[in-house]
RNA sequence: GGUCUCGUGGCCGAGUGGUUAGGCAAGGCUCUGCAAAAGCCUGUACAGCGGUUCGAAUCCGCUCGAGACCUCCA
């Protein structure tokens, strides 16, 4: 069906990607935990997400993409004394902590919505799935793999290792584990210090809490993503996503619950998207080293000499391969964006193309365009895959001035595929032209006066007065270009 | 401290055992009343030191530097 191939974490090593049940395409990716603002960092992650997402469409699957939001809340640490994060700010900011799931899932999904990401399939939350998280851990307590102390329950690594490797995803052994396990209170119920919560009883100041056969508590937080990856896709699937610093423990531990569970690991290519840095330094909630996606929408933050648009964002994101860091800073996105401008501006010329020349031109379309394809399959080389349509560019600029590179439906074709990879693929939405159409019409027409009068003036040499409209127009945003038919304009 | 990844021209960022990535910036030119825009041309890089090889920036070792994970985090 395609001759993609994908990294996979699992093996190290790219693989051709096969479809389990082809064509149709079971995709897992981990959500974000809504307890505050997603930020850049996040975004970027999704937005990776997001590419494969539509590529796998674009090569004709059907993919199921299940991506879910946790909501539950992760334990502050594995201690007893964790405290749910998700009840935490409740109580900080006196609210029920399903306003805050509430609120931050509106604000997660505005921020997808802005940056053209496409919906996931299914997006189920972690409290929907108590029941389906209780099940599991029966399970795993009936084969032996969890056990129960004092209302909580633990996953068992001793019993697991008797069966199945630890550790094969993030490539760490038991030993250098152990040497990096840190001895913190309340663990002591625990068999083994790698051992990880299934259920947690729940301290008298937990809001969030459930009745169980063990205790009222919660679930741990490696497991929400087993049950509902499980439920919606099976016990094994295509493709399972998440950012890199997911992979360990957190994936670690949801492989081992799958295994122990059901003998099958889940997914069969784990695919992790890598961080995206700022000021040289991984952007986290905790430590405040964040830019808020909507930010870059108006500009407004101290790392921001200006606002840009989301197709710019992703523009910029989608110019570094998924699984190198990217470090952020606003000059190279100022330049991402440029960049970005020049090719929308040359699918513009495309468009406006007169019908002129032979049919079929010189320039080598179709290797052009396999070119594309290759570049996506290699792992999804958006970097490649940029650069080809920037070669696009020069065959555009070539036939304006000799209409026989591209040809009147060679020229037609190469459009329709520009758009496909654009829009289609790298998700940039042809922002310009969808929103404000009344007030496109109104400037428009306004301009066109304005143009007109410059126009006259510029005729009878009259170069002050058309100088100094140009310099009014510039002081709000709108570039006059003089072009041999005439000028036009642009807003900046 | 342990595990792992990375170090590419002014900047961002692909790729690769022997052939031009691409973008931004810069310089030159064309166009232009001037400017802007646009187009064309130019740049010869791959941390350092050894080794393997006919040949390495690409493989191996060491050194230096950066980052991630080991603890909630996309």
């Amino acid at each position: 069906m395609s001759n993609l191939h994908l990294y996979d974490s699992l093996t190290g090593a790219l693989r051709r990607f096969e479809a389990l049940n082809a064509p149709h395409v079971g995709m897992y990716v981990c959500g974000p935990t809504v307890y505050s603002d997603v930020h850049l960092g996040n975004t970027r992650t999704f937005l990776s997400f997001d590419l494969l997402f539509r590529y796998l469409k674009h090569l004709g699957y059907q993919v199921r993409y299940v991506r879910n939001i946790t909501d539950a809340g992760h334990l502050e640490n594995d201690a007893d004394a964790g405290e749910d994060k998700i009840a935490k700010k409740a109580r900080l900011e006196q609210l029920e902590p399903m306003e805050i799931v509430q609120r931050y899932t509106l604000g997660f999904h505005a921020v997808m919505q802005a940056y053209n990401a496409l919906p996931p399939s299914i997006e189920p939350t972690a409290t929907g799935h108590i029941v389906e998280q209780m099940e599991l851990i029966k399970k795993l307590l009936a084969d032996g793999y969890a056990y129960e102390a004092k209302g909580s329950v633990y996953f068992s690594i001793e019993t697991y290792l008797q069966n199945h490797p630890y550790g094969e995803l993030s490539g760490r052994s038991i030993d250098d584990l152990e040497t990096g396990t840190r001895e913190l209170e309340g663990q002591t119920d625990k068999r083994h210090p790698l051992d990880f919560a299934l259920w947690k009883k729940a301290m008298p100041e937990h809001i969030m809490r459930w009745p169980s056969p063990w205790s009222e508590g919660f679930p741990g937080w490696h497991l929400e993503c087993s049950a509902m990856s499980t439920k919606y896709l099976g016990s094994e699937f295509d493709i399972h996503g998440g950012g890199m610093d997911l992979k360990f423990p957190h994936h670690e531990c949801e492989l081992a619950q799958n295994k122990g569970a059901t003998g099958h690991g889940g997914a069969r290519y784990w695919l992790h998207a890598n961080m995206l840095t700022l000021n040289g330094k991984r952007m986290a909630k905790s430590t405040g080293n964040t830019l808020d996606p909507r930010d870059l929408l108006t500009g407004q933050s101290e790392h921001l000499s200006k606002a840009y648009s989301p197709g710019a964002v992703r523009f910029f994101m989608h110019q570094a391969h998924y699984r190198s860091v990217l470090d952020f800073s606003d000059s190279a996105l100022q330049a991402a964006e440029k960049g970005y401008h020049r090719l929308l501006a040359s699918m513009q010329i495309l468009r406006k193309r007169p019908a002129q020349g032979p049919e079929q031109g010189t320039w080598n379309f179709g290797e052009w365009d396999a070119a594309c394809t290759e570049a996506m399959n290699q792992d999804l080389n958006s970097p490649i895959l940029i650069a080809q349509l920037f070669e696009a560019t020069k065959a555009i600029a070539a036939d304006q001035n000799d209409p026989k590179v591209l040809g009147v439906s060679g020229a037609k074709e190469l459009l329709g595929r520009m758009e496909v990879w654009m829009y289609e693929v790298l998700g940039l939405a042809p922002e310009h032209q969808a929103n404000n159409q009344q007030w496109q019409k109104a400037l428009d027409s306004a301009m066109s006066v304005v143009l007109d009068l410059r126009q006259k003036a510029r005729e009878t040499k009259n170069w002050p007065a058309s100088d100094a409209l140009r310099d009014t127009l510039a002081e709000g945003g709108i570039v006059v270009l003089d072009g041999p038919e005439g000028s036009s304009y642009r807003l900046e």
